[in-house]
DNA sequence: ACCTGAACACCGTTCAAGT
DNA sequence: ACCTGAACACCGTTCAAGT
């Protein structure tokens, strides 16, 4: 429906064909002439189906969208909003060279909003305030996005010992110093994962039932806010 | 010191020209022909002080994490925590088309750990126990990181309304109709970026000071212990 | 020691031509 | 209606040659 004559599926079969190549060899070999060869065409043969290289980088963000599986909507929001988010990992694992465009382009699409849609009923279930529920989602979807792909794409990864030692010689890290102990292990991201979907879920309960442990400032009624270090 | 005989300066004068043509035309205009023309040289004349194009641009992240202004370590966590967000952001706003590379490479160069160390030290300054430091400021730099750049390359954006409703046509979206009259509101980012600090220190006091369901106004009268390292 | 110019193997995209 | 082949204006990078 988006472009091309006759046959639709033509335009999925190319973007079948870019994303196993982003898959193997990364976004930088995703070209109009690797994905048309793939394809058994010449580059030109995709400009029917695909209008330019950035509508198929489009496309392959909306492949991406739609391999989100959305959770029964019948079931406890925070079950929902965690399947969500495991979804988001999983297939940021699948394609970490792809995860990253997520990023950059407004989720404005169909398939963009099909997931905010469903993060926005999650949160109103969860009772957080109509007025509310739009800066929620941006702040579940930005964490949830982020993390996976800073985790696919390498940003969480450490640095090989030696070559870091060089590397920062002359540095001073009084807390990297005093936490080394605790730095040497390397975390399984799938139980820091859960434990992020854990604080998010919390943070949550807190928007939509304001006034228990750790209030704002904005409704600390004491007048001693945080920033306020009273002298 | 990364490389380049005679003057070491000549890497930073190329990385300016580059973070120059990044700001004016995009990332994509970044090309080693146009720096070398910016710098008044030829494309191969990088090559000395720039080992490839990607070298050119982790010098560019680099940059940017430089830009970075990091707090006095004596003023209180929440405050140093804060600052750190916003001079993301407003570097984010500076050079929204570098920023992007920032959350695909290992945070292990100097310049990096530099502004890690110093988020460790404000979770070590909030409580948080020391097998979570490293987690948490996971947390927190993904988030902060996540958010200033959702910003400042457009995936928070609206769509053209008109075109917006073209393309959801026959899409079943319940929630948005729900909340279609609070949608329309065109939220300040600023605003919203603060209010999602304020949701992060939450989540570090209740990280630091745990398992306190509903103690709020009962042990705690001032309401500031979770905020006072000192009390 | 530093820079240039030509060259190589690529890009995305246009356009006339084929069937 | 769909695809091809040649061509254009670019890329990053290598290498011999200049001064």
């Amino acid at each position: 429906m988006r472009a091309g004559p006759a046959e639709p599926d033509r335009r999925q079969l190319i973007l079948d064909a870019a994303l196993a190549i982003a898959d193997e060899r990364g976004l930088g070999a995703v070209t109009m002439r690797a994905v048309a060869a793939r394809v058994g065409v010449t580059a030109m043969a995709l400009y029917p189906y695909v209008r330019s290289k950035e509508d198929l980088l489009d496309g392959l963000v909306g492949r991406l969208l739609t391999e989100l599986s959305l959770p029964d909507p019948a079931k406890p929001w925070p079950d929902r909003l965690r399947e969500i988010g495991r979804s988001a990992r999983q297939t940021a694992r699948r394609h970490p060279a792809v995860m990253p465009l997520l990023f950059a382009r407004p989720a404005v699409t169909p398939d963009a909003v099909r997931v905010v849609d469903a993060i926005y009923l999650a949160l109103l279930d969860a009772g957080v305030p109509d007025e509310e529920v739009a800066r929620v989602e941006r702040l579940v979807s930005t964490l949830v996005l982020g993390y996976a792909i800073s985790e696919s794409s390498g940003r969480f990864a450490a640095g090989d010992p030696r070559e870091q030692r060089a590397l920062l010689g002359g540095v001073d890290l009084p807390a990297h110093r005093r936490l080394a102990a605790k730095l040497e292990a390397a975390p399984s991201w799938e139980a820091e994962f859960e434990t992020a979907l854990d604080d998010l879920e919390r943070l949550i309960e807190n928007i939509a039932d304001p006034g228990r442990p750790g209030a704002t400032a904005a409704d600390d009624t004491t007048g001693c806010a945080a920033r306020d270090p009273r002298g």
